[in-house]
DNA sequence: TTATCTGCAAATACTTTGCAGGTTT
DNA sequence: AAACCTGCAAAGTATTTGCAGATAA
């Protein structure tokens, strides 16, 4: 690529920071969708003082950034994904749970779209309401 | 515990109310996805004393008999909607603005996952994200 | 140096819940 | 009468923001 890394192209300058660093470690070692809270409680293991207010404002500029992917669920907090490729997520109605779904992603979804009254379609996200095996198991 | 109640079917009866019946008719008067707070200022106008939790209740009622479609928007308010029949929506990024968009409904868009980690699928939702006119013409 | 970042606390937004009394059936 | 419902206030959950001091570049 002839684009250099420093091409901020009018956004904020971002600092290296500690913080920020153990968000991103957390997220990336956190393999089920983890919510804030969870990014919270992972960095403050080995980094006890943060703040949550410090973890919102870093997962912020790091799904900004597209250094992570947010995950944003009606009804719940949102969960952060390190970003591999777009994908499709399960919610658990009973536990709340988020997974991926193994289903083909459709980019060009829009053009099924035959009347959205002028909005100008720039993503989609399809979230798929069930039960988990988990939940399956605990109800059944 | 059996025999002390007649024949609900395990739900809890309801009552007719003059809230619930208002709350109901708010929402079939609100075209435009109304979020609990405009159902609750719509009520007002002829219902002075209602509250916010009666209001709460009461789409929570609706929506689960199915008298009220319920629109699970992440990162903003719920909206209700006078159910005809299933269909996807899109949110502006910018106001928050929900609108129906019309595409087909994907009934079997379950068989298009072929690996969901056991989950039971019950059901899904599209939401798009994107700019709508109004905020098209603003930014602009 | 200085703009960005951090921690703290307070604030915000949305929704639920405990309680005591009122209403529907 | 019994079960359900209401209004009020308080609590709960998730996230953001103002501020003063700390720090990366």
């Amino acid at each position: 690529m002839a684009g250099t890394v420093s091409d901020k192209q009018g956004s904020a300058a971002t600092r290296n920071t500690i913080q920020r660093a153990l968000v991103l470690e957390a997220v990336r070692s956190l393999h089920d969708h983890p919510t804030s809270a969870d990014v919270y409680e992972a960095v403050r293991r080995t980094y006890p003082n943060i703040s949550r207010a410090t973890v919102y404002r870093n997962l912020g500029v790091l799904a900004n950034r597209g250094d992570v992917l947010r995950v944003e669920v009606p009804n719940g907090a949102d969960r952060y994904d390190f970003f591999n490729e777009p994908h499709y997520h399960a919610k658990c109605r009973v536990c709340g749970r988020i997974v991926d779904v193994d289903m083909p992603y459709e980019s060009d979804i829009a053009s099924k779209v035959s009347d959205a009254h002028g909005f100008a379609i720039e993503g989609h996200e399809i979230i798929f309401d069930g039960v988990c095996p988990a939940c399956q198991k605990a109800g059944a």
